[in-house]
DNA sequence: GCATGTAGTGAGCTACACTCACTATCAGGC
DNA sequence: GCCTGATAGTGAGTGTAGCTCACTACATGC
């Protein structure tokens, strides 16, 4: 009985945590979002602005890879930066089928906005904190992270051990 | 110029946590996704699941209220779970203009596999973790959620003071 | 020099958010 | 009882972000 107490008052626990942080994983989101359109930009469209700022020019194609998603996807996220002016699409040197997504002086600009930004955030959300507190939390972010990752990359861990094995049901 | 390198050492350390951070709310994000995919959910709809679950049969402007959405987004989300057989739109017994949307035994039904599925998540996230940084980690959210939402309310905090305000540490 | 593959886009779909305009209904005031 | 104003929901239209499929233009390999 006791035990199963004990148990009971884990699983509260855990899910306190969770409740935690999926209100944190929702706050993070909507500010990041405010503050991207403050700069008219989108998630998605600062996703494009981030890997540009890496790489310098880039192929759609290279795009589409970095940020896992499909080419027509980016077709549709370019022709958005380029109406509002971030960024223009150059021909390849050598590849005529290719083009070449390149920062405008806005672009460049706003890139240079975005990074400033960024710094600012983890200031705001680190700023004077005690060593030990971040250190782990630091910590504990790269144990979900490991967590989730195990989880996310062992769909099916081994043969026959009679868990949760495929739920093939479907209703539709 | 020593004390400068440490004001960078420590931005630097605020920066790779904050990237920690926004990693995690990236692969939670996705986690959860494909896990209410699997349930034939979207995040949007599975949000109105929830808000059913807690309140029982409820109006839709009361609905576009808990989301904090419009009206008219809350006709669409009704109209894909009904299509899917998740709801139904019952007449309000005394308000002839308003529909309570309510569940259908499989929406019942997938409201507790939803429940279960956030234990089991917590689980993932949290179980066999030790004390001391469980409790840390508790706190660490806090924190942060805490200096997001005073950062949030306060868009122009007082006149001229012009520093840091008010850090409004506290860790409940 | 011809077959095959690759880069990008048009067309068309789902989903989620918004606004504006409209219908149906409710609730008051007189 | 009736008219007026607020309220519940939806149709129409827009913007963003994903997807697939089909297609053009170009590159490359044999």
């Amino acid at each position: 009985m006791s035990g199963n107490g004990d148990v009971s008052e884990m699983a509260d626990r855990h899910n306190a945590a969770l409740n935690l942080l999926l209100e944190l994983v929702v706050v993070v989101n909507d500010d990041m979002t405010r503050s991207l359109a403050r700069d008219g930009l989108t998630g998605s469209r600062a996703h494009v602005m981030w890997v540009l700022a890496q790489r310098g020019p880039t192929t759609q194609r290279d795009l589409a890879e970095a940020l896992a998603v499909s080419p027509r996807t980016v077709t549709g996220l370019v022709d958005g930066l380029a109406a509002t002016g971030f960024v223009t699409r150059e021909p390849h040197p050598t590849d005529r089928r290719a083009t070449l997504v390149t920062f405008t002086a806005h672009g460049t600009e706003t890139a240079d906005t975005l990074v400033r930004g960024q710094h600012e955030f983890a200031d705001l959300l680190f700023a004077g904190m005690p060593d030990d507190r971040l250190d782990c939390l630091v910590a504990g972010f790269g144990e979900l992270l490991d967590r989730l990752r195990a989880h996310d990359v062992d769909p099916v861990p081994a043969a026959g051990t009679g868990g949760i094995p495929a739920t093939t049901e479907e209703d539709r």
